[in-house]
RNA sequence: GCGCCCGUAGCUCAGCUGGAUAGAGCGGCAGCCUCCGAAGCUGUAGGUCAGAAGUUCGAAUCUUCUCGGGCGCACCA
């Protein structure tokens, strides 16, 4: 509602400024004032024009004044400080039009999709996939419809690496450490599954021992490189026994990621993979579409003599002459001199295809239904009878996929440089509307702080015990994995609840436990900003008080229970506001010291859709986190300052009521699109 | 060497396109459960926004430099 009132004043403010004094504002700067007695909306306006108009700021806010009272939805206009013209609102209005659920539209046209996850299928998911996958999906419960918002037509992916070195490492570890052949690999996942040990977990395990061993022997280093690398080549060409295993480990391993992060309520739609981008000759299309628009080129001198290479974004700009400077050196291989493509040549065929530039697609496989959508996985285009896969007869089960309008990368900031790369290429290649629809949603990792490090055992040298964090590492065994982590966050959880709740079923007790430990964990991850390093603590995730997923939660709970003991509708209460006299009922509650504790509440609701769309432009869930918490703090300070149920007066019992009907109204839905949902007790 | 990110209270972090007296949470100290559940609320102490210069009505925010920390930059994937 906040975001309405603002766009019909931007309105309001261009047209009296042109008539006024012919100027055409830029960015019309809107801002909170610090203090909620000052009003609702503050506008710097008059500094700015100041300057243009050569007269003072305090002069300008004067004239403008009388003109910007009478915008609709504004009840007064005030000057402050050295030219800020401060509006405030129409309360009574601003909370009829909210109880009323008036609010912005977001959304647009075009699919966009957001890409996420993207573990590698040869080990346990670790917390730094977690902050991945949280948010991914985050983002993309922002962007999709919902009971709130038209959204966008939105598709989740997660692309798969099943044919990667790390997949040949644990393929190198089953033959060669166990010496399994392919009925050996059968029976030992069969084994793992009945004694109900996770096959992620024991493939971390050995994937750490593998890297040990390639290097425990020293006469044998090279060997056993060439071991690795023939492994490798063989996944990749496919149609043999290791690539079978490889298969059957990299899908079991797959499933369990997919379980893992459904605890969390992550759920995916398409789950592209490199056997069948590699299999289906991607590259091969998109390297003639390279050269063909020269973007890659065959180098003939220097230290890259022998490749074929693809020039950087900034050597471009700055128009480096080839011929006239030498070769560029600084040029990103994309075919090595034995004819191979490195990994950021595919990733360019890739999102060719993301953008259906590529003229080719995947062939599509049901792989694991959701309540409410399937997720399909890529396959050949004749996925023959027999397969594990039963192949479709529809060619593009989701709309959108392969042909999307606006790509979101989930992936690491470590990937910077090759994602920029990508993202070269495609203009490059004169596709600018693609290049510019490309978004690299990056983060900064996920460490351990020492004293968790310490905590889990880790034998730390000085030098680690000197830093801020621990990095993890697969190879290592470092790190704290997802299912550990969820499964102690819900452990948490369920100690509070029983002590609170002994009265309740057990399986009700199991699930307000698991609502809440999965709220904690994903508020944790989502309220730091993206660019800043996460040291991760155990004892920080598992705090629930303060700013916490628990906190907000707790805040609508309490909300809900107000309407149990009252025995009223939420939507019953939100209605009766409209019965209600604006002048005569509204204006005197809505007052004063006591009626602005009230009004913030509101005042805060009403911005929902505005720091929604900050959030997606930003691209930025925690934006929506910190909001959660605010509105959060706001119904709490409300409720510790008003006894709703003893209240006596009628009018004011509705007024009350309606509060926290849209406190939680609204606070259901910021949650909701951070993944977090609201237990019916706490 | 080149590129990107970061440095804000004891700790962990916010601070939107420059705007009013720089904010939260945790921790500390002092309080609040015969009242809709205390996973809560109230009060209090705590900051040279790493440092310097510049841009201007105005800088934590923009520019440059310095110091400190992190991450990238391979014919690895």
């Amino acid at each position: 509602m906040y975001r309405i009132l603002q766009l019909q004043l931007q309105t309001s403010i261009e047209l009296l400024l042109k008539e006024r004094y012919e100027i055409v504002p830029g960015n019309l700067a809107m801002e909170l004032p610090p203090r909620i007695e000052l009003g609702e909306i503050a506008l710097p306006l008059a500094f700015e024009l100041a300057k243009r108009l050569k007269k003072a700021p305090r002069i300008i806010a004067q004239e403008l004044q009388a003109a910007l009272a009478e915008t609709p939805g504004i009840a007064s206009v005030e000057i402050a400080g050295a030219g800020y013209l401060n509006l405030k609102l129409d309360r009574p209005s601003m909370v009829q039009h909210m109880a009323a659920d008036e609010h912005s539209m977001v959304g647009g046209s075009g699919f966009r999709l957001v890409e996420h996850t993207s573990i590698n299928p040869n080990k346990a998911a670790h917390v730094g996939h977690l902050r991945n996958a949280i948010l991914g999906d985050s983002f993309a419960r922002m962007l999709r419809k919902d009971e709130y918002k038209p959204g966008w037509e939105t598709g989740v992916q997660n692309y798969i690496d099943n044919t990667g070195v790390q997949v040949a490492d644990i393929v190198v570890a089953v033959t060669q450490l166990r010496g399994m052949s392919l009925d050996g690999v059968r029976n030992w996942m069969e084994a793992l599954h009945s004694s109900g040990t996770r096959l992620d977990y024991a493939c971390w395990d050995l994937y750490a021992e593998v890297s040990q061993w390639y290097q425990a022997d020293p006469p044998r280093v090279a060997e056993r490189r060439q071991l690795r690398l023939d492994t490798l080549h063989a996944i990749e060409a496919g149609g043999n026994e290791l690539a079978e295993i490889a298969d059957l480990i990299a899908t079991g391993v797959l499933r369990r990621h997919l379980e893992t992060m459904e605890r969390l309520g992550i759920e995916y739609d398409f789950l592209p993979r490199e056997s069948e981008i590699l299999h289906l000759h991607f590259w091969e299309t998109a390297r003639a579409l390279m050269v063909e628009r020269g973007v890659l080129y065959l180098e003939t001198e220097g230290k890259n003599k022998g490749c074929w290479v693809m020039r950087r974004a900034i050597s471009a700009a700055a128009g480096v002459q080839l011929s006239a400077d030498g070769p560029d050196e600084d040029a990103k291989i994309l075919i090595r001199s034995n004819g191979t493509v490195t990994y950021v040549g595919k990733d360019i065929a890739y999102h060719l295809w993301k953008f259906g530039l590529l003229g080719k697609d995947f062939g599509y496989a049901r792989f694991r239904d959701y309540p409410t959508h399937t997720c399909w996985i890529s396959t050949m285009h004749h996925a023959g009878p027999g397969s594990e896969l039963t192949s479709t007869s529809d060619p593009h089960p989701v709309r959108g996929f392969g042909h999307a309008d606006a790509i979101y990368n989930v992936i690491d900031s470590r990937q910077d440089d090759p994602q920029t790369q990508v993202k070269e290429s495609l203009r490059a290649l004169g596709f600018a509307a693609e290049s510019e629809a490309f978004t690299h949603l990056n983060y900064a990792f996920v460490g351990l702080t020492t004293r968790t490090a310490l905590d889990l055992g880790y034998v730390l040298s000085d030098e680690d015990r000197a830093r801020n964090f621990i990095e993890v590492s697969g190879r290592k065994g470092f790190g704290v994995k997802a299912d550990d982590l969820i499964d102690r966050m819900i452990a948490a959880a369920r100690a509070e609840v029983e002590a609170r709740h002994p009265e309740l079923e057990e399986a009700e007790r199991a699930e307000i436990a698991n609502t809440i430990g999965v709220g904690a964990l994903r508020y944790f991850l989502l309220r730091f900003t993206r660019n800043t390093v996460i040291a991760f603590d155990y004892q920080d995730a598992l705090a629930f008080d303060g700013e916490t997923g628990p906190y907000a939660q707790y805040a609508a709970v309490r909300a809900a229970n107000i309407f149990r003991k009252a025995g009223v509708a939420e939507q019953d209460t939100l209605e009766a506001m409209a019965n209600l006299d604006p002048n005569r009922d509204l204006e005197p509650l809505l007052e004063g010291e006591e009626g602005a504790g009230i009004w913030e509440v509101w005042l805060t609701a009403s911005r929902l859709s505005l720091v929604l769309e900050q959030a997606i432009a930003a691209a930025e869930p925690a934006i929506l986190a910190r909001y959660a918490f605010v509105l959060a703090q706001q119904f709490n300070n409300f409720y510790h300052r008003h006894h709703i149920l003893t209240e006596t007066n009628p009018t004011r019992k509705t007024l009350l009521l309606a509060t926290a009907a849209v406190a939680r109204r609204d606070l259901v839905r910021v949650l909701g699109w951070l993944g977090i949902g609201v237990p019916a007790a706490m």
